[in-house]
DNA sequence: AAGAGAGGCAACCGCAACGAT
DNA sequence: CATCGTTGCGGTTGCCTCTCT
């Protein structure tokens, strides 16, 4: 299937982001939602490619996103669903509220992997590494831990390191999110308004616990879910959305996707849904 | 105080899946 | 049914920061 580059190579921006296109693309996302992702970082004038501003807003500028360390409950939660899902780092991020697969997937390999090691655990099987060093002896162990469908790739995690385990303080391993004051009060119009729509599809999956009737929400995430991320802070969003894209959008107010309502109208549905 | 090395995280890449036409 | 376009996912990389010497 000839497939065509997500966006041309040429003049599209990559690397660290900065402040100025986070809060483009925070505005834009936040008014407007996401029609198709393609086309966003050109109506929010930005010089980068969808798929970037997709992975930026998924990962770290949506505003129902939790920042800081995984607490230990919710490190259990990720070795126990590991052991179950594989690297199905997306999964396991839809049964943690306010984490993404990448926060998750980061942490797993930088924290939570070294961990298991120090115990004696294989992260990938879960069986102690004793048992690693024999033949393969328990094969309905191994199904027990891995779903047929993740029989087909897993296992590829280099295990080399096992031997020159970096010595890591405990306090490095778990560490509760500093307890952030909640300066600014998470717009209203969050909920159920652009933010939650443009997380909808992309982080449908990813519950937003202080918008929406969070289905498999564990408890005691909604109230840190509801602070906004970092950049929110810094942006003042009220401005962006006060302005109304006035700046990037010169010719006074159009709304740039009106071509693109399918009512003409509005720009969500109900579900936050764009597609 | 400066340099080297290690660790951690954000971002990119490429493939697969899915839906639309 | 085949093709195309978009999104989602997992693996990997590169840079920045921190720690140690």
């Amino acid at each position: 299937m000839g497939r065509q580059p997500c966006c041309d190579k040429v003049g599209v921006k990559k690397g660290p982001w900065t402040a100025e296109e986070d809060q483009k693309l925070v505005g834009f996302l936040l008014t407007h939602g996401h029609c198709c992702w393609r086309v966003v970082p050109k109506l929010a004038g930005l010089l980068r490619c969808g798929k970037s501003c997709r992975l930026r807003w998924t990962n770290y500028l949506r505003p129902d996103l939790k920042r800081g360390l995984l607490d230990e409950e919710e490190e259990r939660l990720v070795i126990d669903l590991h052991a179950q899902l594989g690297n199905r780092w997306s999964k396991i991020a839809a049964r943690l509220p306010g984490r993404t697969d990448n926060e998750i997937k980061n942490h797993w390999n930088t924290h939570i992997r070294k961990k298991l090691l120090r115990m004696g655990i294989d992260p990938v099987t879960h069986l102690p590494l004793q048992e690693q060093a024999v033949p393969p002896a328990a094969p309905q162990e191994q199904e027990r831990h891995q779903p047929p469908q993740q029989q087909r790739q897993e296992h590829q995690q280099p295990q080399s390191d096992g031997d020159l385990l970096p010595v890591i303080q405990p306090d490095k391993i778990t560490t509760p999110p500093p307890a952030q004051p909640t300066a600014v009060a998470a717009p209203a119009s969050n909920c159920g308004s652009a933010s939650s729509a443009s997380a909808g599809s992309a982080a449908a999956s990813v519950v937003s616990p202080s918008c929406s009737s969070s289905a498999s929400a564990p408890a005691a995430h909604g109230a840190e879910a509801t602070e906004w991320p970092d950049p929110m802070y810094l942006f003042g969003m009220d401005g962006i959305m006060d302005d109304a894209w006035d700046g990037l959008f010169p010719d006074g107010g159009v709304d740039p996707f009106d071509g693109c309502y399918p009512g003409g109208g509005g720009g969500f549905d109900q579900d936050d849904g764009w597609m």
